[in-house]
DNA sequence: GTACTTGCAAATACTTTGCAGGTAT
DNA sequence: ATACCTGCAAAGTATTTGCAAGTAC
């Protein structure tokens, strides 16, 4: 399953995690509460991230091993979802959390609009 | 409903909803579909936005007329919800949408960490 | 009357859990 | 053997939809 994340370019929902994971191997048929339970693991273990856009399914993706870090546009005419990454706004928020004396574990950001090719 | 959800310091789930306004009006109970209805209307003619915090539940809440708006913080610990304003957040959210070229409609910033209280 | 709104119950969608059988040590 | 992991089916939860009855005009 991490190798199949890993070739992904945008976030999976676990149903198409357990369809891509079903097609890839016959025989014995992955089950769909095994896919739900490796990514709470991995995500348990800081290696998966969930990610929620508001679409009532819950999508999940690898965490990049360097550090760099990304959230995510929607746009709203196209459904497509788009990963953007900016150091001004990471800066931002790791500002804010001192202010508020709150210790981030981790932080989730989800921009709704229309992307450039639908506007 | 807006009355309702302008009593509340934090947004609310649907099913939340459903129970308050029933206990407000004993004799035609007010039914779960128009609930969601009208959240639904309330929220395209943007007077209540929708949140979501992870949790499989959508929340929601009376968008400000002043036009500010905040963003909320997850405490993992207490599952205190805490909502917060950051003008400098804002102003890198503004900054990022132009220099991607894309027109926002909304945005949403959810923390997750530990509280000043659960430290 | 027609058109719109309502609440209920059923349907749908996503996720979790119980369990029996399998694997590894 | 024990402990762990798996897939299936069933249960649980959130949300949506069909519909019959009620309201407004």
């Amino acid at each position: 399953m991490i190798d199949l994340l890993g070739r992904q370019d945008c976030a999976l929902s676990a149903l198409e995690i357990e369809d891509a994971l079903r097609g890839e191997r016959r025989e014995r048929p992955v089950g769909r509460a095994s896919v739900y339970r490796v990514l709470e693991l991995l995500s348990e273990h800081g290696l998966v991230t969930r990610l929620d856009v508001g679409d009532g399914t819950a999508r999940y993706e690898l965490v990049d091993p360097t550090g760099h870090h990304h959230h995510h546009l929607v746009c709203e005419e196209c459904g497509q979802l788009v990963a953007f990454e900016d150091r001004d706004l990471e800066r931002s928020i790791t500002r804010l959390s001192r202010r508020l004396g709150f210790s981030l574990e981790d932080h989730e950001v989800v921009l709704r609009g229309s992307c450039p090719g639908c506007r």
